[in-house]
DNA sequence: GCCGTTTTCGGCCCGACTGTTTTCAGTCG
């Protein structure tokens, strides 16, 4: 899939042509439609065969050529010509925070800098106050600028950022100024990463919350300090803004500061079309304010339906507002029980007891086991007489409580030619059949596709877990190709797995959209190893919202009895 | 460069903060 290839290589035309001092709607154009393809669900060389370019947003006659010339021969033309008169220096200074291409183009031309390097010294040398509109200030923004580039990893994982932010806004809500108070941003979006936290407040006292939020324990640097916004770098060097809005605009501020950018831009022109102006202050008529107080005044105004937060990517959901075939995501609530679990039988902290009893607080109605099979020794993966004692461990602890149970369930190795690592007999025990990927990871992409789907085809083989093996931010994903994946677990009738583990998120959004797409069952589970992580179930449901799923769509908002009634099926 | 509930041409989202300036350009989100 070649999306990401070509997303990139449109974003690179844009800076350029921003350094060029070109259009800034055709800059725009690229970025836009950049900002598409990295969305699609599906290979964009998909769209390409079907001739279907032109139908995706943002996409017009030039930028089809492009892509269609991108994948017959690797390359743009365009962009080679491009890159030949631009010097790499000013690309590399658009990533320093605080220069865009007005200051770039001026370090370069004035004073001749030919690396970030040069750049460097010329800071620490004073030359750049030297030249006009340019002084100390500008020489010590750029050093600082670029000490956070060199330090900044680029994105945090959510799993780092949310319970950040969370300790941000419960340190804020205990100021007497702060009246609501929210996380908004990509965070509020539930990206699987975030550039930065952001963070919006209503009060009339804006300046003593926002020196409070300047002035917390967490806080190494102080970027900005105005009357409605603040902004600070963390001392695990992480970005968070502040706004403070009054009452009456919240609504359309949390909206705003939501985004995603695209979102906000399709919300303004509809805003437009209707004779009307959308700001963070509100929706307009001339001058009167004819909403913003709640996200669903925004909306009503704008004579759309809600939008949830996870799919405001301007990636369909605008139109599916209008037509009214918004999907009725799935909330936390829904969820009856967590699939993935493991127990101190293999690498798990929790006895079967402790799993049960957490189970029962957390209200859920079952929690299937899924401890390793024998082949992943550094797991302590369960030999077949280990798994029959657990067995009977979970019957004889079943047959003491009411209204919850233990599911039998392992999480059993796909073996490197497809076959799994445990015997019939054995399988045919268990409740509920986890398949994994856990060893040689760099197989290549057909034989890694070919070993998955004959796992599939494994008549016990219920669920396929985490099904591309990333760590997000540590591990990418073994190369696997997922639409055949998909493909092969609808005609198989195997679900797939969203393990919801913050560091996987694996089925991601836009596979997960893929998959209920063509029909295929999705279970969520948390991977838990420690019973706090019995609480990520809140990540995985994030995941799957932004891939559109509902109720429907989810193995685990079933009951014990429906949820094995259709992965029985398969047996049959 | 894209696009059409006013448009196949003429538009294209909106505002805050900073740093350098005495009214604004550049950058960011």
């Amino acid at each position: 899939m070649k999306n990401r290839e070509i997303a990139d290589l449109f974003n690179e035309i844009a800076d350029i042509l921003e350094l060029r001092a070109e259009n800034v709607f055709r800059v725009n154009a690229y970025r836009r439609g950049a900002q598409n393809i990295e969305g699609l669900s599906r290979p964009i060389e998909d769209s390409a065969a079907e001739g279907t370019l032109l139908d995706l947003p943002g996409i017009g006659k030039d930028l089809a050529a492009k892509i269609g010339e991108y994948l017959e021969s690797g390359e743009i033309d365009y962009l080679n010509e491009l890159r030949k008169e631009m010097p790499q220096v000013l690309l590399d200074m658009l990533r320093i925070p605080g220069i865009g291409p007005k200051t770039a183009v001026r370090l370069q031309a004035e004073l001749g800098i030919n690396s970030l390097e040069e750049l460097k010294h010329a800071a620490l040398e004073h030359r750049i106050r030297e030249l006009p509109k340019m002084k100390a200030k500008t020489e010590e923004n750029i050093l600082k600028g670029l000490e956070f580039l060199s330090r900044a990893s680029a994105r945090t994982p959510i799993g780092v950022a949310l319970p950040l932010a969370e300790r941000i806004v419960d340190a804020l809500a205990e100021l007497p100024e702060v009246q609501k108070i929210s996380i908004a941003g990509s965070l509020r979006r539930f990206r699987e990463t975030v550039g930065d936290i952001d963070i919006l407040v209503t009060s009339r006292s804006p300046e003593k919350v926002i020196a409070h939020f300047t002035h917390l324990d967490d806080v190494a640097r102080i970027l900005a300090e105005g009357s409605t916004k603040g902004s600070i770098v963390t001392k695990d060097k992480i970005q968070a803004d502040l706004r403070v809005v009054e009452a009456a605009s919240y609504g359309s501020a949390l909206n705003y500061f939501t985004g995603s950018k695209e979102h906000n831009i399709r919300l303004r022109e509809i805003a437009i079309q209707n004779g009307m102006k959308l700001s963070e202050y509100g929706v307009y008529k001339k001058e009167l304010r004819v909403a913003g107080k709640t996200e669903e005044d925004v909306y009503r105004a704008l004579g759309l339906p809600y939008i949830p937060p996870e799919i405001r990517e301007d990636s369909g959901e605008i139109e599916a507002a209008r037509a009214g075939t918004l999907p009725d995501l799935v909330e936390i609530e829904d969820i009856r029980g967590d699939l993935h679990c493991h127990s101190s039988y293999s690498d798990g902290a929790a006895t079967l007891e402790e799993i049960a009893a957490a189970g029962r607080k957390k209200g859920y109605s079952y929690i299937l086991v899924t401890d390793h099979s024998r082949s992943l020794h550094i797991a302590n993966g369960l030999s077949p007489e280990r798994l029959r004692k657990q067995l009977a461990e979970i019957d004889s602890i079943n047959a003491r409580l009411r209204g919850f149970k233990l599911l039998k369930g392992s999480e059993v190795d796909i073996l490197p030619d497809g076959s799994l690592d445990m015997d019939e007999a054995l399988l045919a025990r268990l409740d509920i059949v986890y398949v994994a990927i856990h060893s040689k990871f760099k197989m290549g992409s057909d034989a890694m596709t070919k070993r998955v789907v004959r796992a599939m085809e494994n008549p016990y083989a219920s669920v396929l877990a985490h099904p591309t093996g990333r760590l997000i931010g540590m591990r990418d994903a073994f190369e696997i190709d997922m639409q055949e994946v998909i493909r092969a677990a609808a005609r198989t009738g195997t679900a797939i797995e969203i393990n919801a583990h913050p560091a996987r998120l694996d089925l991601d959004a836009a596979n997960c959209r893929a998959a209920a797409a063509a029909g295929v069952m999705i279970g969520i589970g948390t991977d838990t190893h420690v019973l706090s992580e019995l609480d990520y179930m809140l990540y995985g449901i994030g995941t799957a919202r932004r891939g559109w799923l509902t109720k429907a769509n989810i193995l685990n908002t079933r009951s014990a009895r429906e949820l094995l009634s259709i992965l029985r099926m398969k047996r049959r």
